[in-house]
DNA sequence: TTAATAGTGTCTATCAGACAATATCTA
DNA sequence: TAGATATTGTCTGATAGACACTATTAA
């Protein structure tokens, strides 16, 4: 057996939420070397007591000022290459978090700043998109992705709305991870059609200044996975 | 931002192989403490100039004795509980790995023993399974879950059989691992009807001693995903 | 009354599950 | 030829995709 060099181990976490329509990361402004200045996932080093995913919920509450967050957090995959902090040799253990719409964030102690962007502004090439710090650009693809797949086979999408929710607002969900909505019809069909994964109040949703029918309102239910799979459009 | 104490990184690898009809696993005996004469996932530290990833392949290689291994290895998930090794602070970066039969592995320096494991017998409550080291069990109950879960949705069945291969091969593969085999016509046809699973020869294989139709050769195809997946009977 | 949104119904091509029938091989 | 294995074919119920139609609400 070999030495075993002494490494520093840290979480990063994807917080994913839906603004506007469309999907949605926290990143901080880095206010120290490296990458001052740089955006960046939140995230910090696992503390001698804690493992990762407690970490991971430390940094989640500490990034976003919730005290109860109640949303999903998983752990995505670990990133390792020996040269992805100058500073010295970190191991990170990358999380994916989701949530129904947050406020916006304080900067922290070592946050210069602290805002939401939409994904797609930062993955698919925008003018004014940022270079992100670190291996950052590959773990947003990777925690993209990851969101992505799990709405076709899992109720996760439940956890972006708050409750109770519309099923149109569930929908927009849907449109807003995989850039198109589902059919109308067809999605109303799955997600009723599948026990467990909404259920029923007898409540309607609030009247919109546009008009159009009240929907009926939801809650999230016991089930966790859709089988067969919702399709991406 | 707090200090950043020293961790040690280590790999461990659940490495699968079908042996006699079975899903098996590579375990070594340890020779050193902690957990010495106990059985235990192979693996090892992350060296300096090196990812985790590359660590997993060299260890491979060493546990293994093959110098050209041709098989499958991805990241599993990493485990990071505070006191999941007794020495220090270790945090393990679990990887799995399919192969075709590898031949009887040889004890490395650290491991007093090396055999193939039915994981079966392993995970299921047999009389003579030994306990896991460390939080092995766990890991090895993800990894298998892991790999039933890509036979559905993956041709990675494909990399359990040596080239070229039958489809009555192939469907025994998908028995071992989820325990019954898939209908046999509805096999056939999904797997010849997704394009890329696997590519046809002309050749035939070998005869059996019990008699019957010689089957079919077949390599495999650079369709990595089956779509609609197949279903675990 | 109109526009907008929510909800229901229907037709059809496709496909998985079940299982039967045929082909080819060795002893 | 008999037994064993491989391969092909067929019937049917379920369902996803496409899309039309009805219901409810605010301006």
């Amino acid at each position: 057996m070999s030495e075993h060099p002494p490494f520093a181990v840290a979480v990063d976490l994807a917080i994913f939420t839906i603004r506007d329509g469309a999907l949605s990361v926290l990143l901080v402004e880095r206010g120290e070397e490296p990458f001052a200045g740089s955006w960046a996932l939140p995230g910090g080093f696992v503390e001698p007591d804690e493992d990762a995913e407690q970490a991971a919920w430390r940094e989640l509450r500490e990034e976003t000022g919730v005290a109860q967050f109640d949303g999903h957090l998983e752990q995505l995959r670990t990133y390792s290459a020996p040269d992805r902090d100058p500073r010295m040799r970190v191991v990170s253990v990358a999380h994916v978090a989701l949530a129904p719409d947050l406020p916006e964030p304080q900067a922290g102690t070592d946050a210069a700043d602290a805002r939401w962007w939409v994904v797609d502004d930062l993955l698919d090439a925008a003018a004014d998109a940022p270079e992100l710090a670190f291996d950052h650009h590959q773990i947003l693809l990777d925690a993209r992705e990851r969101v992505r797949a799990k709405l076709e086979y899992t109720t996760l999408a439940t956890e972006f709305v708050s409750e109770p929710f519309t099923l149109p607002e569930l929908r927009r969900v849907y449109a807003a991870v995989w850039g198109a909505p589902p059919d109308l019809g067809n999605f109303r069909r799955k997600v009723l059609g599948t026990a467990g994964f909404v259920i029923p109040t007898n409540a309607r949703g609030e009247a919109t200044e546009a008009g159009g029918r009240r929907a009926l309102l939801y809650r999230r239910g016991p089930a966790k996975l859709v089988q067969p799979p919702m399709v991406r459009g």
